[in-house]
DNA sequence: CGTCTTTTTGACTACTGTCAAGCGCTGTGG
DNA sequence: CCACAGCGCTTGACAGTAGTCAAAAAGACG
């Protein structure tokens, strides 16, 4: 996704913009889209492993995800540590105000960075956008409650299945492909705490994983073999990945 | 809560309604008033059980939550059953549409309905509502992420006594009060399919709790007695309860 | 007062975590 | 081009938390 040396791609004219359709779902009108041109302020690059978000700094502006993967984490008092939503390009970051969660950037990564002030006023200006917006926190829900019953009901084998499967529709439309390869930056470690596991435990379900010939997971890079036994195996149901309603 | 003769409490005009403050946290133009108050369409009384919303259902109407208790859940293959949002007065019930969970009613409740064909025209008319409502599902959301943290990384007595102070919080104005009765009417098999525990576990670690003089539930009835030690035994900070942001 | 649900308790099993070590790929510097 | 350093991945042994199964006690309801 990124190697040291290389820059990450920095975004070019919002008019142009190639990630907006994954994030507002909807073709936009032309006085939407001066709109958002003049919302965005300032564009942030990151190296893997920065801070896409410091605790608090949500009080005052919203990022889009424009490249790379970030995702947002909790840090309990005993230091264990537990990720939150992961985050792919078009999506959204610190919906959430003051109270969201820090996040750290997985691979490179650019982010353009919308003041919270001069977003309200494009909603205000625009309900359309508005009411996309909402979309968009409510699509983040439905991946926070997927994972919830992961964390709740599956066991390690099943939840990382899950994730795989997840993390591999939301790079194709929706559809985990088979036997084609997609990225997946997320170390064991990260994997752990997305899933309330140990990174050991996670590796040992991987192992578990491959040898039934369901996946292929190597240098970054993941391969299905047979998603729909995998989905079988895990008890997983892509319907919550489908785009918001019209509302 | 409820008792099996009388009937749920039945919501009055909307005007005077008094989960709003709950539900919006912040005052309201009669303009907006008045675009609430068409947009209720009827009103839906419940037993303690039965099903609030049914799949798909929610791609037609959104609920707001006017008495009693709720919690939407989501069932695997194997018949475990996981329960995501638990909703309270106040709380917006079918934010995701099509995609969002199944409802169920854990005392008599009662409930607003609003068609999504309307609710969408009144957000179009009123952008500072859209916000609003964007807010709300942000809410949820963080609440969702709260108990993420609770499944991934801590243990049967750490969840069970965050999921209490944050249900006696969200009762008392975002603060578990101390000594003081608050409702509880979830059963020990709600609160384990919550919390992903087998209901004896959730029995054993509500032993643990009260052997420690931290509480005492009985009869649908929870008292705190110690919030602040139970708050540091648990890893528990009520930040992520906070009134959303002016946006 | 009898029935059904919910809560408790106990014994045993199983999944996952922890601790420890060894392996291997990647990138660095000679 | 090769040796070295580091981080990440693997594997094994053992401990601990939580699940399952069974059954009794305690409430709730009619």
């Amino acid at each position: 996704m990124a190697t040291r040396r290389a820059p990450p791609p920095r975004p070019g004219p919002c008019r142009l913009c190639p990630v907006r359709p994954l994030a507002l779902f909807r073709p936009v009108s032309e006085a939407e889209l001066d709109a958002i041109a003049t919302t965005r302020a300032t564009v942030r690059l990151l190296r893997a492993g920065e801070a896409v978000l410091r605790r608090g700094e949500g009080a005052d502006i919203v990022l889009t995800l424009f490249a790379g993967w970030a995702f947002a984490y909790r840090v309990l008092p005993d230091g264990r540590r537990q990720i939150g939503e992961i985050f792919l390009p078009g999506d959204l970051i610190g919906t959430r105000g003051a109270a969201s969660d820090p996040v750290e950037a997985v691979t490179d990564a650019s982010v353009c960075v919308l003041s919270r002030a001069r977003l309200r006023a494009m909603l205000d200006d625009h309900p359309a956008l508005a009411v996309s917006f909402a979309q968009l926190v409510a699509r983040a829900n439905a991946l926070l409650s997927e994972r919830l019953a992961s964390l709740g009901r599956r066991d390690a084998v099943q939840r990382l299945g899950a994730l795989m499967l997840e993390l591999a529709a939301r790079q194709n439309a929706g559809v985990p492909p088979k036997d084609e390869d997609v990225a997946m930056p997320l170390r064991q470690t990260q994997l752990g705490d997305a899933l309330g596991l140990s990174a050991e435990h996670v590796n040992r379900a991987l192992a578990a994983l491959r040898r039934d010939r369901l996946l292929t997971l190597r240098s970054r890079t993941l391969r299905l073999h047979d998603p729909e036994r995998l989905a079988r195996l895990c008890g997983w149901d892509p319907t919550y990945l489908a785009e918001p309603p019209a509302l």
